[in-house]
This record gives C-alpha cells, sequence and structure tokens, in this order.
DNA sequence: CGAAACGTTGACCGTTTTCAATTACAGTGG
DNA sequence: CCACTGTAATTGAAAACGGTCAACGTTTCG
C-alpha cells in the first residue's frame, strides 16, 4: 500500500533528473495532458489533483484504464515507447511534474545504480498493486475492511493511524463510504476493533 | 493485462540469469517455498501450478497478499531486501524456476542495459495490474465483462480469442464464473456481443 | 459566514452470491 | 473400450449483501 511503503517511486523518478530540468505544469480540469499518439517525451509525477488515464477501445469507446492522484506517478511506460498509448486528461485541476524521457533513460544508462533502484521502486510498486488487487478478492465489505486494516496495522498493541479520510480509502477498497462506516460499526460492535479520532485499534480475539 | 502484453517480465528475469544457474523446483501442495524471515536468495517464476503469498498480521492472523499463477513471478522485491516479508505455500503442486538474487543483481549492475530493460518490464507489469484494478471499480458486473472484452479486443472487426476458461477469466474480474456467464448471456442478448467457440465478437452499435 | 466535504445511520431495492442441478467433455485406470 | 472422476459451461431460484438515496450533524476552508 502507497502508506506503508510511501510511494517512493515518484521520489525515484524526481530525484534520477537534475531539478533545472523538471518543467511544472498545470491543467485545469478536463484539460489535455497527452494524448494517444502523442511523442512521448516525458513520465509525469502529480503534486497534486487526479489525472485520467483512458484509450479508445477497438470498438470505439472511452475505456479508463487508471485514475492516477497526488504523490503518483504516471505514463513510466512511454519510456520503452515512442508514443503515448492512452489520452491523460485532467480530472481535477492539477499540477504535474513532467520528466524528460531522455533524461530519465540518460540517467539509468549511465548509472547502473540508479537503473537498480528505480526497478526496485517499481518492484516495490508492484507488490503493492497486487496486494491491493488481492483485497479486492474479499467480497465481504466487512472482511475487506478488516484485511485492510491487518495489512495497516503496526505496533503493539495493533493499530492503524488514519493518514486519509474513510471516503478515500473506501475508493481505494472499492466499497462506498456508507458501506465502509457500516463495516467499521459492525467491527467495533463485535468487539473486533475500537475507534478513537484518527486512529483505529484491533483487538485481539 | 497479462494476455495483451505478455509477461514479459519472467521472461526478462529469467534470460537475465544464465541457464545454469537456474534451479528448477518441485514443490508438493501445501509444501512452503520460503517461510517470512527467510534469507532472500531468490526470485521465482511459476512454471506450473499457484504459490500463494501470505504474511502474518501484526493480531496474529493470516493474509493473503498474493496468489501467483503460472508465468507469473513473485518475490521480487527480495531483491531489495534481506530476508523475505512473508510465505510462499504451493496451493497446487507446482514447478517453480529460482533466480539467483545475486546474479540478478550482478547482470543488473554490470549491464545497464540490462537493468533498464528490468525496469521496463515491471514498469509495463505496473501498468497491467493498474488496469487491472481499475477494472474492479466497475461496478455491474455486465459493464465490467464488457469493459475486459474491450480491453482485450484486437483486430477489425474487433474481437477477442479465449485463451483461458471463463472460470479463470471470472477469477481475474473478481465475479463468480456463474455472474460471467449470465453478463455473457445478456450482452449477447443484447446484441453486443457474438460468441463461437473460443472468440467472441464485439460488435458496434 | 456560507459552501463543500466528511462522518454517520436508516431504509429499500437491485444485483450478485450461493446453492443446486444438468450437460458435455477430457483424461484415467481397469 | 468403458465406467469413473473432475472440470467447464449453463441456467434457475432464493438469500444476502452492498449500492443508492435520504437526512443530518460536524468540520473545514476560502
Amino acid at each position: 500500500m502507497s502508506e506503508l511503503s510511501p510511494d517512493s517511486l515518484s521520489d525515484r523518478l524526481i530525484t534520477a533528473v537534475q531539478p533545472s530540468r523538471i518543467s511544472q505544469l498545470r491543467f485545469e480540469r478536463g484539460a489535455t495532458v497527452f494524448r494517444q499518439g502523442d511523442i512521448a517525451s516525458a513520465v509525469f509525477v502529480i503534486e497534486a489533483g487526479r489525472v485520467r488515464l483512458s484509450r479508445m477501445s477497438a470498438d470505439g469507446v472511452q475505456l479508463v484504464l487508471y485514475v492516477a492522484n497526488a504523490g503518483e506517478s504516471f505514463a513510466e511506460a512511454s519510456l520503452s515507447a515512442a508514443h503515448y498509448h492512452c489520452d491523460a486528461i485532467a480530472e481535477t485541476d492539477v499540477i504535474v511534474l513532467a520528466l524528460p524521457k531522455a533524461d530519465l533513460l540518460a540517467s539509468m544508462t549511465s548509472d547502473p545504480m540508479q537503473g537498480m533502484t528505480f526497478a526496485l521502486a517499481l518492484a516495490s510498486q508492484v507488490r503493492d498493486l497486487r496486494t491491493k488487487l488481492e483485497l479486492r478478492n474479499i467480497r465481504s465489505a466487512t472482511e475487506r475492511v478488516l484485511a485492510w486494516l491487518r495489512l495497516h496495522a503496526t505496533g503493539s498493541p495493533s493499530h492503524v493511524l488514519l493518514r486519509r479520510s474513510w471516503t478515500l480509502i473506501a475508493e481505494e477498497l472499492g466499497l462506498t463510504r456508507e458501506a465502509v462506516y457500516r463495516a467499521l460499526a459492525k467491527l467495533e460492535q463485535q468487539g473486533q476493533i475500537a475507534r478513537k479520532e484518527g486512529c483505529v485499534h484491533l483487538l485481539k480475539r
């Protein structure tokens, strides 16, 4: 999860390029960051807002591939492609950093350590995504929320510090916020968790 | 999706190591591939069967982090860790390739091209996983199946060749196979798709 | 100080899951 | 060569669960 292992991927990307080569761009809601077919010239990191990546399907329907939030990077795969393979549209007003592809590639090839660091950050991203996907395999909302809590629990007695609103967490869990609140209420009532402002304690059974 | 862009990650891993250094291992169902805390000495690629990655949560419950299937790799993140952070248990009889961590790291640092290739394969894996995750955000079973079909459609007229059983596809979609069959029946009846043994055609509307 | 987002709970309805049953087919072993 | 077992493909019916809508108090923020 991006909280447990803070998304070091965007950090790795940023530190791999000279600050002077990074451009900060602003887009209004609905604006185009890039289009499918444009020359792939940069990898992006979102400082604020969200960007929707989508593609036209073979039968002419726009498919959402991913919605990237603040702190995340996108279009990493453009490093190995001449053109972008999807559209990137600002879903909200957004501030992004554009990291020139050429600089990233140069940095990776010139310094093997740099390439490896980048690869390791990606590997950790892969692990996180797989875990998020596995969470979604849990059908029951209550069980899903409980598993999420366990995944994020630290310390002894084990507890979770909430860094984001439940609304956002619900989104990550693939549930509505209502379902999450109900799950929390149920878990608390069953004595599996205890909540107090910004912190959830997991109770041993 | 691993079908659209065939999981080149495992291929990249395998070709990065001298064949003589790769060991093929067999485990029976239920056997342990490695345990949390064991010295991280290899990255694995599954030739057949499935392996469950799980971890003990802080409150003493075993959490499934990921279930890796044939063709997939796992424990890539062990490249950057001294010890494995989870248990790997064979869910079925399984054949895996163990790629020594030392060899992989050596290959990546000695040849910058190698490291970059690996990073790019990981980036593409990240893209695939994000797309799978995004699919799960579609609540309606019918819409989800349709989106999956569009995502995998190729050619003109656009169609999808089925490489796996619907049962397996249902699993990837996070639905029961029954729900998928019903979705397919509905789509066919609505005239959105046409099926004939092993191939689904997407009909323009 | 309003507007917008968050937190919370209740009720209802639609969808999916579950459970069950059936057909088809591939591989196995006697 | 044929029962026999296991998986895949379907479809139906009932039950459970989460989504949606509604309502309301609270907090946040420009």
